[in-house]
DNA sequence: CTCACATTGTGAATCCATTCACAGATAGGT
DNA sequence: ACCTATCTGTGAATGGATTCACAATGTGAG
């Protein structure tokens, strides 16, 4: 009983999916532990995942946990396993660029929650928006980009600005260290390589949505 | 010249990541098409696109749209190619359910953008919200859900309520004939199959930007 | 203590989007 | 009118995630 968290290997590359997937199954795993349950089979965290047992059993190869034949997993052990590949024990400081409509709820919707992630500042254009303090995060002006990332040590960004200001933004913040961007604007960034994006694009999502509405078909 | 929009067959199934990218093509083609560019090579739209030009030519044999070597394809000519494949010349009814701090955002965006889907009801079970008009779009009570979903021939519908009331809502819209879902609740939904799901997981995006704010890596 | 069998861990097979690579086509130059 | 450079259209190759399928495991029943 010397190993807390059992993990074996994490040298091989860990597919992006499956990063994605991990972080669900820490959010299931979460709520099913407040709810009493200690161990869980693969069919059952493939279920609440809407998922295959196989790809479940896959996904935590990857990160080495292992379970028990007959028992399957213990879910507590589980969340600290997916805890140390996803959020290597620190919590992550994340930048917040455009708080209009969208950028508001985001604030909103984080605070107190996912402590794991923190907004730890937010700039704006707008001068009414900035020197203030919104949902708990300070507003700064963004000529103030480069002088706040670089003392917050800043290496996470979301991008909630118009599409025709979201690749100008994106390369400052690119130049300020940042390498990691959640955007929201309906636009593709051009980032230089090794920089990670994950595009949340609601407009191809409505017309996916849309399209999808007069087909048959399932994804 | 007897073809106005020169297309050859959308019979086979169009993969949904293309659908995805048609929806970006477009966007782009109509901003660039409002700036007077008449004609696109493949290399042009890719690089716009953040993508090859492989996978242009590709999507676009995927809905038989084809251009002309040395000359490329002709801008306007392919927004009325992929309006024809994305929104079957008809404008989509689409409704929102869960008008809180993104359901809010999300109607506000959308009113008077993007035409060719159009949120034509919105329900909240919060009496203070419903029977308002909120962006131009009308509340209703959510028991009024059957009733105004039939009424206007909804088969799509956006997802803006609390993930622990994601799964119910969804279920009787799936009764009430919707097949088609955007959903920003951070729950996996379970549905018939035949029906379409799109999730637009926000916290799990955040995780994985958080996870490769730390490692080197790019998708 | 032994046995039976549901479940795990994983190599191999499969599937499918993406990329390669090139034959075929054509606009523009001479 | 012909030639050339360059782009399109697409069959074939690639690559990587997912699924299959089964041997290995160890728990819980008796
Ligand atoms: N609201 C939605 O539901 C929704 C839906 C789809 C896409 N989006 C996209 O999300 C982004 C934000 O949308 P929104 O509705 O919040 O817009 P918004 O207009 O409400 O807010 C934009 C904010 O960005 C600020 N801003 C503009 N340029 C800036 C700059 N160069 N630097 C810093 N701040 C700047 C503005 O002052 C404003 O506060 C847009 O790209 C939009 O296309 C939003
Ligand atoms: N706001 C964000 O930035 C954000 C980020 C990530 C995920 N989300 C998800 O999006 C969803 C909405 O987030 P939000 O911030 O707008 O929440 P919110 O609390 O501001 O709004 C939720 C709305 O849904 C309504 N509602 C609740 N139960 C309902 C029901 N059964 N039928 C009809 N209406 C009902 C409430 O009255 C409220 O108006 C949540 O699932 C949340 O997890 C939001």
């Amino acid at each position: 009983m010397a190993e807390p968290i059992p993990i074996r290997q994490t040298a091989h590359r860990i597919p992006v999916q499956t990063i994605g997937r991990l972080s669900l199954y820490r959010r299931l795993l979460l709520e099913l532990s407040a709810g009493g349950m200690r161990q869980i089979y693969s069919h059952q965290l493939a279920s609440a995942a809407v998922a295959t047992p196989a790809q479940v059993r896959r996904d935590l190869m990857m990160i080495g946990f292992t379970g028990s034949p007959r028992k399957g997993y213990a879910v507590d052990e589980l969340i600290a396993a997916v805890n140390g590949v996803l959020a290597q024990s620190v919590e992550t400081s994340v930048a917040l660029v455009g708080v209009g409509n969208l950028g508001r709820a985001i604030l909103a919707y984080y605070t107190n929650r996912q402590p794991w992630v923190r907004f730890v500042a937010a700039f704006d254009r707008d001068p009414d928006k900035a020197n203030r303090i919104i949902h708990g995060c300070r507003v700064y002006p963004f000529e103030q980009a480069e002088e706040v990332l670089g003392r917050e040590g800043i290496r996470a960004a979301v991008i909630a600005v118009p599409a025709a200001e979201a690749q100008r933004v994106a390369d400052r913040l690119a130049l300020a260290g940042v390498r990691s961007f959640l955007n929201f604007a309906p636009v593709r960034l051009h980032l230089p390589t090794g920089a990670f994006v994950d595009d949340m694009d609601m407009s191809t999502a409505l017309d996916r949505v849309a399209y999808y509405a007069r087909q048959q078909r399932q994804t």
